[in-house]
DNA sequence: CCGCCCATTGGCAACGTTATCAATTGGTCT
DNA sequence: AGACCAATTGATAACGTTGCCAATGGGCGG
């Protein structure tokens, strides 16, 4: 109703100056061949005035928005959210990426998509022609979706894959992944473990493959075998449970689980209690991810920390850099994992 | 760079439909007098051509900007990102705000500001000017923060204060803070407890002291004494070590303890295993919360729950509600609380 | 049958910013 | 010294949408 308009806009600034709007603009803009003495002057009027540019008014004249996009798988949001537990992820990803938008002047905007619906191109699409970002920032399953990828890259907008690698459009950012599980699996290996479970991630994300890619190559190197040992959750918590009965609930029994994931390491920390078998006493246990959540249960798990935050901000980071035309910008394409030992890791059982 | 406009216009659709600007328009904002026949023509056009609104332009003409901003306190966010003690707070307010802002054509933005920093004002002041929302959201201890409400209402945006009661200006939405704390003082009366201590929230929020109004109350009610029983933390695991030291390093100390949220009551718990007291059997404790955190502690802490994404989501209705002039809008001004049963409760020893 | 009012539609300006191009200045190169 | 060039500043036209007001047409009371 209220008409609500800008109190101070470039036009106030000018006048308080004595400048053109265009000089004004430049300066916002810290273009280049503005004489310092009246850069100082016009900064001098935009301090006393408490001049900051709209967003919407730069968009709309054509320039950057400021604006960068993350999009968030819907589904997959919305059913971490009713199960409760406490995943953590968009909460990293905030504030990796927000700190870092907010030191460049740019800002984050988070949307849900669903990335199985049949109207996935137009929902994208929506949302483009509505927000207008600057860049995008997709987070798996988005990110190795091929219809999303391919319409960013025809629609020209700068966008990062998270948890993807090269190959495609886009820049690509992910973990080492191999090497994370490679680590996770040598230090098993190194506790005198030689039956290895690993709990694989829905195979629609990419990186669950790399990470039993990493898990099987350290296995193979140390001569133990991993046909029977490998089984897919898809990430939830019950998935896990499912899958750890299923390496536990049987004679040759692993000695040692690595979960693709917290929320299915809680899942095998469960099933283990169900079965009578003690961590880290009879089975050991490492789970991917690092969420708060595995510090606190009984025993604490051993994990490999995913820096989800300083990825987030590796990304906000490779988009800026791409708009304001560094061609040169090379992003880290692949961020180190950690291990992180808790209680959950010790020698078999002879 | 490259100058990126947008693809469909309100002029493209206007063209197709054989229709002026200004009918588009009006079919595009639900207006009243437009002839069925007419509103059909358009509406074809619009889902033809795939066209969006561009809320950069709507918000360049004076009219919504279809943004709603949540406003976090820096410090703190960053601080529990640091600790990563996992608040689960900011994936809440996001769910829930955005779940409802999408069904009303809305986006939400979250925006971090310190409530502390001497140029409150001035941040507050840039971060509207940038965005320009049609409504603000204000979490603690934003919402108790005198200088914001008083801007924000100067400013005459419709702004919902979340965790805080009437008074004021704005929209005041909370859970009933006393009626819970009541719940939990109750639950551990019943179960024969009367030596019950709080562990109070930092006194910033008004909140913290609604919930020991409810504690108080309670105990006064079944005639035992409060006086030593309370000791007042700021939210953070270290804070709640050091009051449930307090609490329980001495000869009288308490069979029961209610903490403020759930991290207290982690570092009440640590503290307890510390000093050798068995829970449920030694110490019964009740949380505030409810994050995912507190089902897989050892033990399962019973708690409180705080419905954070429900909240967030009905301040966004009432924003909304705000906005379309609805006069006799009546937010649910208290939110029931409700008590989840674990396994931190039991009887006293006797 | 006349005039008035309401429903419907269209035309045009305005919103705040930047792109583009033109104008001015002062200096440098031959 | 003439001309050209770079640096600096200004003027004007977009950008996509809605507010405002005018124009049109049809129905209804007198």
């Amino acid at each position: 109703m209220a008409r609500r308009r800008q109190s101070v806009t470039i036009k106030h600034v000018a006048a308080d100056a004595g400048v053109s709007l265009q000089t004004v603009s430049r300066v916002i803009n810290k273009e280049p061949n503005v004489r310092p003495s009246m850069k100082e002057r016009v900064q001098a009027s935009i301090d006393k005035l408490g001049y900051v540019p709209s967003i919407a008014a730069q968009r709309m004249s054509g320039s950057r928005s400021y604006l960068i996009l993350a999009l968030n798988d819907r589904e997959r949001t919305i059913a971490d959210w009713r199960a409760r537990e406490g995943t953590d992820w968009v909460d990293q990803m905030l504030l990796g990426g927000m700190l870092t938008c907010a030191e460049h002047g740019y800002r984050m905007m988070i949307e849900l998509v669903d990335t199985h619906h049949d109207h996935v191109e137009r929902e994208i699409a929506a949302v483009l022609a509505a927000v207008q970002p600057d860049g995008v920032i997709l987070t798996p399953p988005h990110s190795d979706n091929p219809l999303i990828v391919s319409q960013l890259a025809a629609a020209r907008i700068p966008f990062v894959r998270i948890g993807s690698r090269g190959g495609g459009a886009g820049i690509a950012i992910s973990m080492d992944d191999e090497g994370s599980a490679r680590l996770a699996t040598e230090h098993l290996l190194a506790n005198g473990h030689k039956r290895i479970g690993f709990i694989a991630g829905s195979p629609e994300y990419e990186l669950s493959g790399w990470r039993v890619d990493g898990w099987r190559a350290a296995m193979e190197e140390a001569g133990f075998a991993t046909g029977d040992l490998m089984v897919a959750g898809d990430f939830t918590r019950a998935s896990g449970e499912v899958a750890a009965r299923e390496l536990l609930d049987r004679a040759d029994r692993a000695t040692a689980i690595i979960a693709s994931n917290d929320q299915m390491a809680l899942g095998t920390l469960s099933v283990a209690r169900e079965l009578g078998l003690k961590v880290p006493r009879d089975l050991s246990l490492v789970s991917f991810d690092n969420t708060p959540l595995v510090r606190f249960t009984h025993p604490a798990l051993t994990a490999i920390d995913q820096p989800v935050a300083e990825t987030a901000s590796a990304a906000v980071a490779a988009i800026i850099a791409e708009t304001s035309g560094a061609k040169d910008s090379k992003p880290p394409s692949a961020i180190q994992g950690r291990l992180v030992e808790r209680e959950s890791v010790a020698a078999p059982a002879s």
